[in-house]
DNA sequence: TTGTATGCGTTATCAC
DNA sequence: GTGATAACGCATACAA
């Protein structure tokens, strides 16, 4: 039965007090070489681990983080980060850790701005961030990373400021996985499209490496030549619809299989898909947000690659706590899976855990 | 700022000691009944939690759990499970909680039952266990139950006794998702064979229940007629190899186009398939072991079903300690997702956590 | 029936 | 440089 290891029975081996372990296993100083010595082998021969419990019991600091959030009632797919970032608050609670939420307007810069100028302006000991806004954000990033706050970055990845995290998924990645389910769903001779639907794609590096992830995959697939790809950027402007955008494109290419859509609006397409009954293009897209959610059960879309939003802003938040409170150091980047949704393995996608 | 609420907080309020609130709060009697009401009222009030850490430093309780596992160098699928065994112990060793293995053959009956001899004339908190074996397993459920020792199944559902939770995969789901995948892949008149390799098929409840959601799946996706669904039983014998049998399924079938295994072993399907050069035909199968991983490489295997066999083992070890340490009550089945792996998200489901 | 005192492992503040 | 010691919130043995 081996009991716990403790400071005191460190202190005792080594002939010392308490108080003097506490100082070398914490390098505060004021301790005699040959007794820090010591103390550090006796610690190491035990294989010393501290009682987490008993130290966030005595320190019993609050860390309180902030989460810059994008308002789910704009788009409702950032109700699942904000559910994650809660979900973590409440296991952390009980260690100090406090996480106060500053929502933004995802389709406004400078609400992001207004928001991020409140966090600035409180102390805080870390900052969890969707920075959808490149611009925007670098500016904090910069005051963030200078008064020496640790802070973690989900969903869009900036590595400028080095942060502390990255968590999400990986973009090249996603669209390679897009291509194969296509690729596995028509191996006849095909013309796939790459559909950005309302999206400024010059400015979305995401969104440009999905679609080179999805070329590449091609590219690597056809040694045949059988499969053609092109790319499409939809938005609706005055002069005509996204519907009508589509008839022309589906006039102009004959042999269209199948299309992938780079953001969550593929519901957007399965629309039109549904409308003109056009039951035989495959159709993949991103987010299990409720729009998409009709369709694929629908079956009219076939696939929706998961980027795990609710994982991301709960380990946003663990990352923050482990840096802080735990003293704990993780990897620069984590990858959530890509989870592969279809209607007929949803249901353990939504509602669960993590 | 809401501080938080301690159970002297409300002895303050209440004009008592703590030690009566403790009494209260346990419900130990001994208290009058109007300060018992006055206390549970005012606890309400005040919202009060308990405060885990301070109660798991103070009992100081350990708990030894007993995980009854088959031996991953019999077969290389459950060291998944091992791990995450391991990896919940980790996490929970400062909440007192001790896990114990013990280590069965897969493949001999007898040697489960000699564990789980071993497990119950031991003292133990809970027991986690893969319950592989119908018959051996339901006399030590009755021994446990008697005893009051909760016990989590895992992998195999054995509703028999009311375990605390089972926790694996939902076998008929997983039939229906695999049909869905084949079915999405080839669109065009076909045969589909569900393949048994090297099972008992009469004893294993959730292989017959896996064929049955394949069935149903396309029961209900086949309006004009266009599939078959054959089930063929593989076993190789003195008087034949399985590629021999698959040698006659394939001359009396000809428009095979897709293969399910309801097995770990698709890959002895692939093995043949890539003998005979059949790359036309859609391979799907169950979990991530290192022969399935090649295939899957290769592009012989189009996609593995996973159970996530790690978090089922970390999940058991966490429900026992939810439920004895931190008593919690939880549903008492926990399917985990179905993931879809293909080679291209293959890497975010292998060394990854929970 | 109720209140008080002690200790869990750690940190932090003293006095020496 | 070092060693006592109080405190964190809770459970519990024991005194009243």
């Amino acid at each position: 039965m081996d009991r716990i290891v403790r400071i005191k029975d460190i202190a005792e081996k080594a002939n010392v007090s308490t108080g003097t372990v506490d100082r070398v296993l914490h390098d505060r100083g004021r301790v005699a070489e040959d007794v820090r010595r010591r103390v550090l082998r006796i610690a190491e021969e035990l294989n010393y681990k501290p009682n987490l419990l008993a130290r966030a019991l005595v320190t019993n600091k609050t860390y309180t983080l902030a989460a810059l959030l994008p308002d789910p009632a704009a788009d409702s797919y950032w109700q699942a980060p904000k559910d994650g970032v809660e979900k973590a608050e409440n296991e952390l609670k009980q260690y100090g850790v406090r996480v106060e939420q500053y929502i933004f307007d995802p389709f406004d810069p400078d609400s992001f701005s207004r928001a991020a100028e409140k966090v600035a302006a409180t102390t805080l000991a870390g900052v969890l961030v969707a920075p959808i806004f490149y611009r925007q954000s670098l500016a904090f990033f910069n005051t963030w990373k200078r008064q020496g706050i640790p802070f973690v970055l989900f969903n869009t990845h900036i590595p400028d400021y080095e942060p502390l995290m990255y968590i999400g998924q990986d973009s090249y990645q996603s669209g390679f996985l897009a291509g194969k389910l296509l690729h596995y769903g028509c191996k006849a001779e095909a013309t796939f499209v790459v559909a950005h639907i309302e999206e400024d794609v010059e400015n979305s590096s995401h969104l440009i490496r999905k679609e080179q992830g999805f070329k590449d995959y091609f590219a690597q697939h056809d040694p045949d030549g059988r499969y053609r790809v092109l790319s499409s950027d939809l938005r609706r402007s005055e002069s005509h619809t996204i519907a009508q955008q589509l008839d022309r494109l589906f006039q102009e290419e004959a042999g269209i299989k199948g299309i992938f859509v780079t953001t969550s609006k593929a519901s957007v397409i399965a629309d039109y898909l549904h409308q003109r009954q056009k039951g035989q293009i495959s159709l993949v897209g991103y987010d299990l947000i409720a729009r998409n959610l009709h369709y694929l059960d629908n079956g009219v879309i076939d696939f929706l690659i998961n980027q795990n939003p609710k994982g991301q802003g709960y380990w946003g938040i663990h990352a923050l706590a482990d840096h802080l409170v735990f003293g704990k150091k993780s990897n620069p980047i984590k990858y959530l899976p890509l989870d592969i949704i279809t209607k007929e393995n949803l249901q353990y996608y939504i509602g669960a855990d993590s």
